[in-house]
DNA sequence: AATTAATAGTGGCATATGCCAGTAATTAAC
DNA sequence: GTTAATTACTGGCATATGCCACTATTAATT
């Protein structure tokens, strides 16, 4: 048996992603959260901030992610006053979300943060590997899975 | 403003690994789910399959998951009988992971779900270029990251 | 206009994951 | 050979994420 018998290359495409998923949440975080936002935190206040004030719906389109997941990820931020909601004049049952003045602040100062650990991860991959990962990455985002129902 | 403005192509390498994550869960789940486990619960037992009978800390490592959340994820597997633990002899401190025989029978009956899924996706997105992804991600995985200290 | 269908969120429950503070057991020090 | 580290987990607390059922609103039908 190999020395690293245990370092697990895994075939299965989602494990590796959640496994490398894992490893850049341990390094994002080390570096974000002296700003006291986890890195998931940084990124979707950066998601609000970067599309205006986005409904919940919007946010959840874009960041693939259940609704109802967005809502509970949005407690904390709502809680410790980054982020607020509310409801759309025109229509009553969307709620508009939107960094307070707090939440930009925070933001700002996370970003800085983000830059140093988005940074050093580059000087090690190499910025061009990145962004070619990245690219297949979202290429499979947008991928249209639905059930193909071969019949 | 572009139809997809929320297609959300971030810059952040977290935040694009994450974001292809969850669009994978819901694949692998839609396809593995009525095995009755998660893919995540998959991917688990089948790490524990494939490495024999590992102690907690050489499966957290292999799959560059903390400990302490390696046990809890354990948890639902123990009670519903598919994962057992039992005292290494040798160190009492060790706990050796297996799978029951009710394990092994879950655990193939979801590997042929998986099967499935992976072949799928990998007949949309190409296999060789899933394999470069993966091999991608797992450099990425094995990076020593540990901060560079650098003063 | 009243009913039905569709849309946008919320709340409850469950798993996934991590940090930190113990606890148990083994090893290293003196 | 006791005491001080170190190792391997466990438990509690918190966030991340998803499914399903339910509520509130708006749009579509008849």
């Amino acid at each position: 048996m190999p020395k690293d018998a245990f370092s697990a290359t895994s075939a299965c495409n989602y494990a590796t992603v959640r496994r490398a998923a894992r490893k850049l949440g341990q390094f994002y975080d080390d570096i974000v959260g002296p700003s006291g936002l986890k890195a998931t935190q940084q990124g979707l206040l950066y998601q609000i901030s970067a599309t205006g004030a986005p409904t919940m719906g919007e946010i959840a389109s874009a960041m693939i992610m259940d609704l109802s997941a967005l809502g509970h990820t949005l407690k904390p931020l709502i809680r410790d006053g980054y982020v607020e909601t509310v409801a759309d004049s025109q229509d009553r049952r969307i709620r508009r979300v939107r960094l307070t003045k707090g939440g930009e602040k925070k933001l700002a100062e996370a970003m800085k943060l983000w830059k140093v650990a988005q940074q050093r991860l580059e000087d090690r991959i190499g910025a061009e590997k990145a962004e070619r990962l990245r690219s297949a990455l979202d290429e499979i985002a947008k991928l249209d899975l639905d059930e193909p129902i071969a019949s």
